[in-house]
DNA sequence: TATTGTTATACTCTATAACTATA
DNA sequence: TATAGTTATAGAGTATAACAATA
């Protein structure tokens, strides 16, 4: 965006809409948040066309790939605490996407399975996201996104 | 985390704690996210101390290289919304850590500036904070995390 | 005694509408 | 008319405590 008379500009620091942030720019934690967010903007807009916010995309994922996981292990695998997914766990059986079955070996637990329905949305909404990935990273190369996430992974496992 | 008995490990996909989210790891936003939060979690654990959160931090900090700046700025800069900021720059000016002047050409705006007390208690933090980010990202050489910082400003810049 | 799933609830973060004073 | 700062408020996200059923 070219900024519209520049020509009062002066010594003084923050005058106009030119604010030095290049500290916060050495820091990891500022660059990964920023990036995240930007990432995940362009993820709850394009998942919303399935009425999906981005962690039911995570849970109908895992499941696809985990038949029989328990809420137990959801909550471990994506850092939700278990009374907040019991709600979004509940809207996903309403909407015939999953199905909540006796667990085989624990009568505690229950496994969770997609239905058909629900293997359909998350076929589609799985290949939306590969493009969608693409697409929010679309400055980066194929090799330098595989760089990153190799980086990123560096950091948190 | 070495984990018991892993005699009785069957066929069963998500039978123990054992959860393939292999998929989801392809992902950069969902990696984005996590090693975000791992960091952000040393970042909140170490400004504790000084009373400060993440926000917080962020704000003093451009207050500190942007002297004069308005709230109108750092709205943008961080995409925070105004009345999300009222309060937290009121919490701030009422411990003594920045100053609300009036500002020089615009009559409708404050210009921040730090305090002697607020420029001690930045220079501390920004401290801690260089020093949080290497021991967060610590399996990372300088190179990587030098590589790491260019490639997440090249997704969200 | 410990764990799974659940309810109720509180706290924080983020978002929207509307007002005031200045531009 | 538009913008900076503010108030009030609503909504989403995240947190803890406690309970019933089962291990």
């Amino acid at each position: 965006m070219a900024s519209a008379s520049p020509k009062i500009l002066s010594a003084s620091p923050a005058s106009t809409d030119t604010v030095d942030n290049s500290y916060l720019r050495t820091l990891v934690g500022y660059n990964a948040r920023r990036a995240s967010l930007s990432i995940i903007e362009v993820f709850m807009e394009r998942m919303a066309v399935y009425g999906l916010k981005v962690v039911d995309f995570s849970v109908l994922s895992l499941v696809a790939h985990n038949p029989g996981i328990t809420s137990r292990q959801l909550c471990a695998t994506l850092g939700v605490l278990p009374p907040n997914l019991v709600g979004l766990i509940a809207a996903l059986d309403r909407r015939g996407l999953i199905e909540r079955r006796p667990h085989p070996s624990d009568g505690r637990a229950m496994g969770l399975h997609l239905t058909p329905a629900g293997e359909d949305l998350c076929g589609q909404a799985e290949q939306t996201a590969a493009q969608l990935e693409v697409d929010a990273t679309a400055r980066l190369t194929a090799t330098e996104r595989k760089t990153l996430i190799r980086l990123l992974q560096k950091v948190y496992d």
